[in-house]
DNA sequence: GATTTATGTCAACAGTCCTGACATATTTTG
DNA sequence: CAAAATATGTCAGGACTGTTGACATAAATC
């Protein structure tokens, strides 16, 4: 991939003159792209949440509680990386909402499964369907060939517990 | 992604048994690796932070008046998208503590041009070398091959302000 | 029965972002 | 030149999200 003329304008070519030395540029150059991207990336969501009220940490939330299984409170600070009282509040209003619901755990009656309510999973959905919609847009427009390289660079950027749960994730669920 | 072998290691292939049919699966993936790509992309950065009680908003301060030139005010509110109280907040305190400068605008007197002192570079450095590092080994654990790809993505990603806006600043400067 | 675990909640504080209003200095315009 | 526009600074006050630490309850486990 790397000797052969990738497209058009000679991409590959600004970043191996002579292998390594210009990581560190390329690197330089990653550090805005990271910035703008998710800057945008978020921005789509944003959007929708003003309309309902809601911020991104309720964003995160709905999120997790809506793509996993039997999803108990532990799971999601695990995950979200955040204390118990931050947790508390977003969840506290989503519920009083109606977006999500609480049941008692059949196994451990102390564990609380939370799963989402009927409203709670069409707002998901549409926060979602927006920001795929525009990795769709994007990945169509970089040409879906270069999907995977987007994918392992992200993966390698990840920590290796991240990216061990989120294998774990993709396996089991 | 569904009726092949996940992962092992065919990679591309997961993406198009049938053109644009995955790339719905694709885009939810790329959810997912965007959330915690970045998150643990502005951890590095964080933890340096912490050790002289600063946060993000400092940062991303510190990076555009240290990367640009004759970085104004105006200039910095519009790159970041936050309002003017905010960045007042966040300059007065890098310039009380001395790691940012300003001086009056020598063409147009009303500006404040901002750069950063010795001890403001240093510190950036700081940041950009913990950040640079983590691209670089990424880049290096993906493989080279896949910086292209990854780079482009991202770049669909910006809105078209951004990127342009982004390109704009690669051939200035 | 004592300890540990999962969860909930309260108080209090910090950082960052926002809106709207108002002030000052300087440049541009009619 | 006087009036309007621009660049910046600042004040009041509100919102969201994150933190720490303490304490309470119910259920599971040793």
């Amino acid at each position: 991939m790397s000797d052969n003329p990738p497209d058009a304008d000679a991409p590959t070519a600004s970043y191996s003159p002579r292998r390594g030395a210009s990581l560190d540029s390329a690197a330089n150059e990653a550090i805005e792209l990271m910035f703008f991207a998710y800057r945008d990336f978020t921005d789509v969501a944003d959007r929708i949440l003003e309309q309902h009220d809601l911020g991104r940490a309720h964003h995160r939330a709905l999120y997790f509680v809506g793509t996993g299984q039997d999803v108990t409170v532990g799971h999601l600070l695990d995950t979200l990386n955040i204390t118990k009282q931050s947790l508390a509040r977003v969840l506290r209003r989503l519920i009083d909402l109606g977006l999500v619901v609480q049941e008692v755990g059949a196994v451990d009656r102390r564990q609380r499964l939370l799963r989402l309510s009927g409203e709670g999973d069409a707002l998901l959905q549409e926060l979602i369907e927006a920001q795929r919609r525009l990795l769709r847009e994007a990945f169509t427009e970089a040409g879906t060939e270069r999907l995977e390289g987007f994918r392992r660079v992200m993966l390698a950027i990840m920590n290796e517990e991240d990216s061990a749960r989120f294998n774990r994730r993709k396996r089991v669920r």
